[in-house]
DNA sequence: CTCAATTTTAGAATTGGTTCAATTTTTTGC
DNA sequence: GCAAAAAATTGAACCAATTCTAAAATTGAG
């Protein structure tokens, strides 16, 4: 039986994690050394690199459980979405970005997409692109629930809207967190404003 | 006078440039080491320093000479454009996706890309958002051009649709970049589907 | 309880980007 | 031309992530 062995182990990631999480938030991720991590986590450099194969690898952990927060949260709106397409793209966005800084810095997100297009066959950079696949997949559940709900129209190519929604929707995330002075109501309303169009089109 | 030092200033730009384009070409972004640099453009390492912030900026220049080449090109499809929505998006487009690998490699994108999200307010980083957006306004100006031949309804709002079609141009190529084994043709596709939506819903 | 296997540990070594003080080169006022 | 000032160059030193090594601790099977 490996229990206590297993036990530990879960300990010593979870401590790894929230002494991370602390730092990265206090000290941002650069300024967040190894060593520093390591003696808030109460474990040796070595055993950090045994859990993890790098400092990105890390910061990757903190994101998916944020990301996954959000994928569940939005499950409710993808069940009784708002009765009208605009509503509806505009609240399970809204989660989405409202959610996003729960737990993650801006800076701690820039880190994060970088570490994930500079390393995409890194363990994190696999993570994220699957994580950002099932936020798509998810707005493409919307797009199917509505359409079933005769909100939207049937010759729609569901699959490429939902890419396009999120692929513009994530665009501006991205600009949005490279400025420290931009605004999550300013990112909503251009971000609105541009679905507006694509709403036009497929409402029926 | 400033004569001998600005030549001799411009003529260390162009061979740290050169030494680093191809450097960056043979062995990576990682694999060329900043001492390698150096000792093929027969400088030393502080004067590279001297002249770029860091490593990410020697990417950077190298990035923007070909962005720029890119803009020009597409210059002359806004000039005159192809007589249908779609084909004009697709011909511009295709300018952007089909050079631009001509000097920069995958690799280079991605950490290009990495950087400018990393450090947003460093020199590459503003140089990077900048071109961006020159990029964005082309799209503009393409549909401006299509509305001003009465091939795009007049009510739509161009400035977010601009955004819109590049944000989902520029994370399709994000993704594109991330895969070595993504194909050119292949991305065109996709965001001519894509575009297909937006397309029926312009389209006078 | 004992022991072999596995894991963790501490810390030294490595590596490569970046910084810096000293030196050299170029310019400028005379 | 010639020195003093300004600018640029140099390479050694620094720093932090990562790797490596040998010793210590922990585990679980018998």
């Amino acid at each position: 039986m490996s229990g206590l062995r297993a036990r530990q182990k879960a300990d010593r990631h979870r401590r790894i994690i929230e002494a991370a999480a602390e730092l990265f938030r206090e000290a941002g991720y650069e300024g967040a050394k190894i060593e520093a991590i390591a003696a808030q986590a109460e474990v040796s450099v070595g055993t950090i690199y045994n859990y993890y194969q790098n400092k990105g690898d890390i910061l990757g952990a903190i994101v998916s459980l944020e990301v996954n927060e959000v994928l569940n949260a939005g499950q409710g709106v993808v069940a009784k979405p708002p009765a009208n397409v605009g509503d509806a793209l505009d609240t399970l966005i809204g989660i989405y970005i409202e959610h996003s800084l729960h737990y993650l810095s801006k800076e701690m997100w820039r880190q994060a997409m970088a570490i994930s297009t500079q390393l995409p066959d890194s363990p994190f950079g696999q993570a994220y692109t699957a994580l950002d696949r099932s936020l798509t997949e998810q707005i493409r559940a919307l797009i199917a629930r509505l359409q079933a709900l005769g909100l939207v129209r049937q010759d729609i190519d569901g699959a490429a809207l939902g890419e396009l929604i999120f692929n513009n929707m994530n665009m501006m995330f991205i600009e949005f967190v490279k400025r420290d002075e931009a605004r999550i109501s300013e990112l909503r309303a251009a971000i609105r404003r541009q679905n507006r169009i694509l709403v036009a089109a497929i409402a029926v």
